[in-house]
DNA sequence: TTATATTTGTGTGTATATTACACATATGAG
DNA sequence: CTCATATGTGTAATATACACACAAATATAA
């Protein structure tokens, strides 16, 4: 029991959002093992810190990212993930809201990157595997939890709500019915403003209210698409 | 990251079922701190072996049991969790089948014990906080997973495993409506013999069909209740 | 200024799924 | 053989999900 000698790490799967395709945040190694191969963000978890502080630490300090919506996704301890020694991870999953991606997207910093996630580059370590559990629960989880706010501007068209569920599942949704649907829930308030993106009437702009939300889900009323 | 020294344990909360209550396997501890105190089973991992190794043998060890199905809850790991030193402990949660947990329910060592669900002893360390978690997580993942049958014998009568819904759920269920709605799931096999429990008409058998529901799920068809 | 292309916004009828609900049947016990 | 107890079953009412098309507002090009 005193001879335990396990490292633990903490690794990051951030995702954003654009113009119907997800991308997800990479760094390049400097270090070997796997030098010069794409991974997820992480590293060592420090003595007297959290996990999502080491996250966090971790993020800024690889990416000088900040997070919007960070969730733990699961622990991963297969004993030879990990060439050097025995080191479990504990994998979170992240989303950042546009304008965090849209900055980091046109800093084409070498070493760190986004990628749409149907063009990932080689993974080091078992990062590939980590990285389709995320997708996995990212897809799941948008239709029971209304997480995809996340994804999007504070302010945003409902034509970007759906493209984005569209992209997400993988298929098409009735635009008539899915507004319905939603709008149903009653956790969107419709704001006075609205937004024209080059032709095209203008749309109306929604807002996630997240208070209300809470509010509901309290009430035992969930969140369904 | 060479000064790191964190310990990593697994703890286990493991339920059982028997006629309307649903009980959780605790252990007295032996030692400081909270000696006497009762605790979920768990403890560190040793160095070559996977998680779910390592609860599995802590589960022997402490309690004797072998577990039915096992997967992981969630990774607690705030820095003050044990008051010795810090350890960052990965959750299981587990379910037995009525035969084990009839056996061990009998044996009343002192210190290995069910206890059902709303009458629980004060816990050590943060346990009390884990044990709320798999509680929560058990009654969701029934409404979508088909895991209820890990808490019932091989065979049943469609009477347990409705009380099992009504007991978790903590609200009644129509039982035609139920009936039709999981017979409609096609994942049950009918078998050729009946159960007679006291009085009253004897109950026709059930298996859960564990490969048909495999076959399901690839085909996207989803368990739902 | 007018016509055209583009995107947003909206309602209704149909099919499907969910819910509520009551009585006959098979057995064991007295 | 009567009574108590638990099982087994169908239908109608209601709610939810789904399919589907055209008018309104703007930008652009003629």
């Amino acid at each position: 029991m005193s001879g335990q000698n396990i490292r633990l790490s903490v690794d990051a799967v951030v995702f954003g959002y654009d113009a119907g395709t997800i991308s997800v945040l990479l760094i390049k190694r400097k270090y070997e093992p796997f030098k010069g191969k794409w991974a997820i963000p992480g590293g060592f978890v420090l003595q007297d810190e959290s996990l999502e502080e080491a996250v966090e630490r971790e993020l800024k300090e690889e990416t000088g990212i900040e997070i919007d919506y960070l969730e733990q996704l699961y622990t991963f301890g297969n004993p030879k993930r990990d060439p050097r020694s025995r080191v479990v991870s504990i994998a979170y999953f992240g989303l950042v809201h546009p304008s965090t991606f849209d900055i980091f997207a046109a800093t084409d910093a070498e070493e760190v990157q986004w990628f749409k996630i149907d063009d990932l580059p080689q993974l080091s370590f078992d990062h590939d595997k980590i990285l389709q559990f995320a997708i996995t629960r990212l897809r799941a989880k948008i239709t029971y939890e209304p997480i995809g706010f996340e994804l999007l501007d504070e302010k945003f068209p409902f034509s970007d709500l759906e493209n984005l569920y569209t992209t997400l599942l993988g298929r098409p949704v009735d635009r008539r019915n899915f507004r319905k649907k939603i709008l149903s829930l009653d956790i969107l308030d419709e704001l006075d403003e609205k937004i024209s993106k080059g032709s095209g009437r203008p749309a109306n702009l929604f807002k996630f209210n997240q208070k209300r939300y809470n509010h509901l889900k309290k009430k035992g009323i969930v969140f369904e698409i």
